[in-house]
Order: structure tokens, then C-alpha cells, then sequence
DNA sequence: CTGGTCCATCAACGCTAGTTGCTTGGTTGG
DNA sequence: CCAACCAAGCAACTAGCGTTGATGGACCAG
């Protein structure tokens, strides 16, 4: 189910992981896990400056883990769960096949 | 099927997302994804300086997303599945129910 | 049109995290 | 026991990232 998404390269993973590892970035994505909301209700909740939570809104914006639409003078993000699906594909593939033997050194 | 773990808090995820979130450790990461290595391997294909390579590893042990063993003078270092498996079922929970309709701001 | 609200942008600053070169600890072979 | 090797630890340095406070643009009500 659901639209298929091209594998993520290692590249595009480390976008999204950089962008997660920051704590104000990482209150925001967990504000926005139960669902859409818009920039001044995350202020209020977050208890932020407004100039800070629009800084980490963009980053999180550029790596392709949120998207945004406009209503009247409102702005509503939303987490894209293709973003997290693609994270979890990618984390899948790594946790494959890492239990091999070790190659002995010499 | 395996050990069944605790599931994750945000702050130990986001201990997570940040050992990976570096360009380095990342490759250090991928390398370990198809098997065991010794930091003597890793130094000489990933072409880096000794003491970098050993920050980065402790580092990534820290987190708890690398393993290590002694064998004579060599130390070999390899992925725990069960960190990755960890944070992949974060990012399944966070992605469950994020495309709520949004509140209306006012 | 005007004032008010919501949000993005910008420049200057400060701090944390990674880099670098060297030293120390531990292991093995001669 | 000594020399050679592997890996970790340490201190000084640097650059990138997040913070802060102010400014500007979009939108709406009156």
C-alpha cells in the first residue's frame, strides 16, 4: 500500500538524519506525530521565539521531512511519512547483512 | 524474529540520529553493514588518520550502534543490529498517525 | 487605507563538535 | 627485554550551526 518511493541514497538518508539530531527540530517532528498544526500553535506549545522555530521549520522544510500549505494568514506543517518510510527502508538494508564474520586482519 | 527490545524514548533516538547524522561515521557505518572489521581495515579504506577514525568509533559505541572485541593487538568493530531495528520502530511510530487533519488554528 | 497578526529572513554573535599532531597504553615477535 | 605495531587519549585550534533581536512581507478585519 500505499505509493512506492526510490531507495534512499546513503547521501539523502544523512539529510534527514541531520536534520532529526537536533533536540528542537526532534520536539517539533514528535509535535507534529499526532498531526498537522500550524506555526503559532507550535510556538505557544514549544515555547519558543518565533524566529527560532521558523529557522528549524525550514531545515526540517529543505531535508524533505515536512511539508506546509497556506490558509488565510496561517501556515499548517505536516510530517511526510514517505520521508520516515524512506529512513526506515534505508536503515532496513543496512541492518541486513551486517552480522557476517569478521574478515580476519592477517 | 530475536531478542525483543525496549522500545525507544525520543532522547535515546535522538542520541541515535546524531552518532549517524556525520559524514564520516556514516561511512564508517555503511562500511560495517556487510560484516565485521578491524579499525587497521577501516583506516586504510576509508584513507583517514588513525586518531579520526578512533574519535568517530567511540563515538558510534557510545551510542550504542557499535559493537567491539580484542583479538591480539586488533580490534574489530561491528553494527548492532538491534540499535538499528531500535530506531527503525521509532520511525514507525512517529509516521503512524501524523496525517491527522489539522487542527484549525482559530 | 490602516493597524494588527502571522510568519520568513537576515546579520552578528557564541558555542559546540570535529580536526590535527602528538603521546600513552597494550600486545606481539625477535 | 626491546623494538615494532595497533589503537585510544589528550590539548589546542577551527569552522559550521544554532541563537538572538530586528526588519520586512503577506494577509485580514474594521
Amino acid at each position: 500500500m500505499g505509493v512506492a518511493t526510490t531507495p534512499l541514497q546513503s547521501e539523502q538518508a544523512r539529510a534527514l538524519l541531520r536534520a532529526l539530531a537536533e533536540p528542537l527540530r526532534l520536539q517539533v517532528i514528535e509535535a507534529l506525530g499526532s498531526g498537522e498544526r500550524c506555526v503559532c500553535d507550535l510556538t505557544a506549545d514549544l515555547g519558543l521565539a518565533q524566529s527560532k522555530l521558523s529557522f528549524h521549520l525550514k531545515v526540517l522544510k529543505q531535508a524533505g521531512l515536512l511539508a506546509d500549505r497556506q490558509e488565510g494568514r496561517w501556515i499548517y506543517y505536516q510530517l511526510r511519512p514517505e520521508a520516515i518510510e524512506q529512513l526506515r527502508d534505508w536503515l532496513a538494508e543496512l541492518g541486513a547483512q551486517c552480522s557476517k564474520p569478521a574478515t580476519p586482519c592477517r
